[in-house]
DNA sequence: ACGAAATTCAACTAATCGGTTGACAATTGG
DNA sequence: CCAATTGTCAACCGATTAGTTGAATTTCGT
């Protein structure tokens, strides 16, 4: 088991649970029971979701008496995004690019001075 | 199962297999076999992958006689790069750029036309 | 027509996942 | 001190995953 980051942050985004966490603490902090609060879940099975986010670096944790309170860490989503965009050239451009060079040339066929 | 699309791309690129994949269809079009030749893996493995890749529509399937030729799709990847680019915030530019966002979102109310 | 090549399919295995329940630990308020 | 609140942990369950093997299918080259 190798695991590499990318790994643990695209499958601890694969979940649409997990993801609408994340949502969630966009607005600021929470504490696990507010995070499991709009899921229909156990507590018990939104503390596992917060410690799959937690392996994977997405989140920091801080303990506040009884309560954990939750907060986004950004660094492995910065990661993943760099990783995407890499892809970029295939949905922008390329095509574009493609069809605007056949039609250059289409253009310059049918009227080589213009 | 309701399976979201972000769901499915999400799995998808979470294997390092698959991604090196990806990577390797970067450079065109590849036949199944020359996609799983850099893994050590049957080829029933490999073809697994790829039936992966392709119901998270990732991959594009062209059969030319016995071989089959895979090329890549980009719009599930666009989409998780949209999806992923909405925390940018968080780790860039942070209030600056909201503030430089929100000012200049007021300049296009202000004066729809400059 | 025959054998090799490219690929899928079905069946199996071991590991992991998302979820539950019940017990446990720490902190808080009365 | 006692009871409630906030959370974890361990054990379990059913479904899924990544991989294998072996057989089947289609196509190619001779």
């Amino acid at each position: 088991m190798v695991e590499n980051r990318l790994d643990t942050t695209f499958s601890a985004l694969a979940d649409p649970t997990r993801r609408g966490m994340l949502a969630s603490l966009a607005l600021g902090e929470k504490s696990i029971g507010e995070l499991a609060e709009p899921f229909a879940m156990t507590f018990a099975g939104a503390s596992k979701h917060v410690k799959v986010l937690e392996d994977a670096g997405l989140i920091a944790r801080r303990k506040e008496g009884r309560t954990h309170l939750i907060s986004i860490e950004a660094k492995p989503l910065e990661e993943a995004e760099r990783w995407l965009r890499q892809w970029e050239k295939f949905w922008v451009g390329r095509l574009d690019r493609l069809e605007a060079a056949i039609k250059a040339n289409k253009r310059k066929k049918e009227n080589p001075n213009g």
